[in-house]
RNA sequence: GGAGGGUUGGCAGAAUGGUAAUGCACUAGUCUUGAAAACUAGCGGGCGCAAGCCCUUGGAGGUUCGAGCCCUCCACCCUCCGCCA
């Protein structure tokens, strides 16, 4: 959500932002639909006004000035109940044309369409040669006990899965390295708070984490009204809603460890084999809550991203950054780098986690405030990045594998696998 | 599932249906070598150069000239009972 001041004093900002993003949003309309607002709020008001004077006045009147006051008011609240029926439907298309507002792209940010556009911005690692045809990771992980899909698809249906054997230790011992990374940074600069956060929520986080209402069918929706979320993202930053924070206080920095749950509904025919596009994952997600300053939201942003950097390198995974272009961010979005890891079965980098940071877009739907130095409540600014997703087993898997079949197990996960070298 | 109680500013906490006290915290100023204390002002949001006006008591409706207060529905919190683990 952008402050509608806003809007109306950099109207052509926000259409140029919508249009580098390729969303179809017309802000005269807005404008227009807020002339309305105005005018027939200007209206109640002036009105109003004369309704309070009037009030104040007939406790302290006498019996018969009384009778005459209170018949002087009923034509007024006549109009002013016709005049707030006609501001309630204004207020309903201006509602709805409010939470359409994209969020106004950085400079930084290329032109483009989609995903096809992004730029890559940074490369590391060497992609692997095999002196043998490499094999995928189902079929890897299946020869070596750790996935069993028959059985996922026999329980949990279509893209179901299990985790079996060193599969799930393998799983286990990311977990684990992730924890204690963030433990490591924690002990520096006493923040980035571990939490175990809820996927199925209401959905005031969805509205206000800007998931909803537009993405109503990409998500698992309960018969109780609550949905599934597919990123710990939505209840960790909805974990400060209508909460004014300390500023010494700022900025806040969680590790969320979450169920993701993902309908993928417009993919039906993408990715079918192995898990790389599952319903039900876990992840680890960071999440930062900072005061309303451009250039701190901007140092977070690569502060999270290079969080996920060290983490990949730690594990040998080679990976390029790519600068997603307008028109592959997010409503909310402001800036977003994708982490993308080389997949040897298919050739090609696959995202594996998504940097971004909203300014106030989010938190002002969200109610989160701060009050600064000069006593003034601000909407803080936000940011999130993937830590950790359910794709780097695979990838794993497939990077470290051995003309046996057998897989290499990264060094930094060795503490968490007893010690073991290799998976056989 | 049943019964009852509750939700007011950053926090605490008042308000016979007459238009949101007060305290604490916070910010600025005065005083002070500095701090504390004390004093003064500000301290939910919007419009306005200003005077000022409007909105704001969990949410949505209703009754009324006027609703924090009365009525209806909803959300959440607490206590007890039942059920399950």
């Amino acid at each position: 959500m952008l402050d509608i001041k806003f809007i109306r004093e950099n109207a052509e900002l926000v259409q140029e932002g919508a249009k580098k993003k390729r969303i179809d949003f017309d802000v005269k309309k807005l404008l227009l639909v807020d002339d309305k607002r105005k005018a027939i709020n200007q209206d109640i008001e002036v009105k109003r006004a004369k309704q309070n004077e009037v009030s104040q006045k007939i406790p302290k009147a006498d019996s018969i000035q009384r009778e005459a006051l209170i018949k002087e008011m009923q034509p007024l609240k006549e109009e002013m109940q016709k005049l707030e029926e006609e501001l309630k439907g204004v207020m309903v298309e201006w509602q709805k044309l409010m939470v359409t507002v994209p969020n106004i792209p950085d400079m930084s940010v290329p032109e483009g369409d989609s995903d096809k556009d992004n730029k890559e911005v940074k490369m590391w690692g060497k992609i692997p040669k095999f002196d043998f045809t490499p094999k995928d990771h189902v079929e890897l992980m299946t020869n070596l006990g750790m996935l069993d899909l028959d059985r996922g698809a026999k329980v949990a249906g279509f893209r179901g899965y299990f985790l079996t054997g060193d599969g799930a230790r393998l799983q286990f011992a990311l977990w684990q390295f992730i924890n204690d990374f963030f433990q490591k940074k924690a002990k520096k600069d006493n923040k980035w708070i571990p939490m175990i956060v809820p996927s199925l929520l209401r959905r005031e986080p969805f509205i206000g984490t800007g998931y909803l209402p537009q993405g109503e069918e990409d998500l698992y929706k309960t018969q109780d009204g609550q949905y599934l979320s597919g990123t710990a993202e939505v209840a960790m930053m909805s974990y400060f809603m209508d909460e004014v924070l300390d500023k010494k206080d700022l900025p806040k920095k969680m590790l969320g460890f979450s169920n993701a749950y993902r309908r993928e509904a417009g993919a039906h025919g993408k990715d079918t084999k192995g898990i790389l596009r599952v319903h039900e994952f876990f992840k680890f997600e960071q999440v930062i809550l900072c005061e309303a300053n451009h250039e701190t939201s901007v140092k977070l942003h690569e502060e999270i991203q290079s969080n996920t950097e060290e983490i990949t390198q730690a594990l040998g995974l080679p990976y390029r950054v790519v600068i997603n272009c307008a028109g592959d961010l997010g409503l909310g979005q402001v800036k977003k780098y994708d982490i993308e890891v080389w997949l040897p079965s298919e050739n090609v980098y696959k995202e594996t986690g998504s940097a971004s940071y909203f300014h106030d877009f989010q938190t002002r739907r969200l109610n989160i405030r701060y009050r600064d130095e000069d006593g003034k409540m601000k909407f803080a600014h936000s940011l999130n990045n993937t830590a950790l997703s359910g794709r780097p087993l695979m990838m794993i898997v497939e990077n470290n594998q051995q003309v046996d079949g057998s897989i290499i197990i990264p060094e930094v996960l060795r503490p968490y696998m007893e010690g073991r070298e290799k998976i056989k």
